[in-house]
DNA sequence: ACTCGAATAAAACATCTGTTTTATACATAT
DNA sequence: ATATGTATAAAACAGATGTTTTATTCGAGT
């Protein structure tokens, strides 16, 4: 057996169509034709094209872990807030910047938008974690504990945010969008600004229940 | 002639579906059974599976434009930072609470997520317009011309929350989610307030060259 | 009564898709 | 050298899909 080479570049072919296309509309003859390998060599290493899918999935979550960890090392020592700002950096660099790195939001993008039955697996031991490392973050900016809806609502505030601005289609309706590796660190300052101080607004807030009206003076216009 | 009444129930049949699981992955053949119409329908009255795409966008639009022009009308007069309050609710009542439009921005979803070559048509006449609005809004939360970049940037970060939250997905990440109709105001006041408190943080920074060191204080921990 | 055109229906077509089957090359162990 | 098991290759299969073709129905205009 000189072989698991072709095992690999199946791999690394199918990563970057699903994840370009999604799972349904890229071929297995098509995925076969990029690895240079023939029609029976999915079925043959995976058993299944889903199987592909999920070897794939797997990798992309491990590459989620990666960038967590990143983010939270780096991180390391410094005050919540500046933790956050450098998250949304490390986040931006590592996936727009990184072009080797750019198929795996993509494949979570597209899990989204509609998810296959790897999706839960993707949200078990990729996104759950990343969740939860960001509202110790928040929940501490907030000063409430990590339960309180409010905090994974900020986080999802910050969260949506990072998903949208990588998503390809983004740049075609907001014409600034633009992700040249410049253009990066200055959208991540804007996106850490603009998060912290939503985060900011909602401690204000009076934290108990919500049925109290809110109310707020209006500026001139 | 006694008809044109099957062209009507392919459309809305059509809408259903493609909103639901996108251009490719409904078959003409299920389109036509949930229509109670014959395989052949959809290329008479249509032309063609696009045709009939196509002839669905342009119902979303007319739609999106319609609560544009709600959100508008409904703030009309009150000062900006009320405006986008009004806007945000607006928007999400629409489209969350009232089900007979939730359709029409799973359909736009689905176009991010993977443009088609109707997606053109949608920037075109159903987000630009709406961003426009937006957009004077913000420059005038921000205090700056409405071509400044951090107006896009903000707009976009409102935006980009609207959209995540009403993913079906996202209720899976996120299990407080729940779009129940009593919890949506609630979630409307959130968002607004995250957002406004952005806006106002952008609004403190220079408005001059970014090359200037973001600096600040760090909180105890 | 007859014709014409529009709407529906049924069947057929060509193509594509995931998968399976069968055959072949080849390295290793006995 | 022969047998064995693994990896690749080529061909075939069954099912689905968008579209076209051919018939049929039905109402209106003459």
């Amino acid at each position: 057996m000189k072989d698991q080479e072709t095992h690999q570049r199946l791999l690394e072919a199918a990563a970057r169509l699903f994840a370009r296309r999604g799972f349904k509309d890229v071929t297995v003859r098509e995925i076969c034709r990029a690895a240079r390998a023939n029609v029976a060599a999915v079925n043959y290493h995976f058993h299944d094209k889903l199987g592909l899918y999920t070897a794939v999935v797997r990798m992309a979550i491990d590459e989620i872990r990666g960038t967590s960890d990143s983010a939270r090392q780096a991180g390391e020592g410094a005050s919540a807030e500046e933790k956050l700002r450098i998250y949304v950096r490390v986040f931006l660099q590592r996936i727009a910047a990184n072009s080797r790195d750019a198929w795996i939001h993509q494949l979570i993008s597209r899990e989204m938008a509609d998810p296959t039955p790897a999706f839960d697996l993707i949200i078990k031991h990729g996104i759950r974690p990343r969740l939860e490392y960001l509202g110790g973050l928040v929940a501490e900016l907030l000063g409430c504990p990590p339960n309180n809806p409010r905090v994974m609502q900020s986080v999802a505030g910050l969260q949506s945010q990072l998903l949208f601005c990588m998503n390809p289609a983004v740049a075609r309706v907001y014409p600034t969008f633009n992700l040249t590796p410049s253009a990066i660190d200055e959208l991540a300052r804007h996106i850490s600004a603009f998060s912290l101080g939503g985060i900011r607004a909602l401690r204000r807030h009076r934290a108990a229940v919500p049925s109290a009206p809110v109310k707020r003076r209006r500026r001139a216009s």
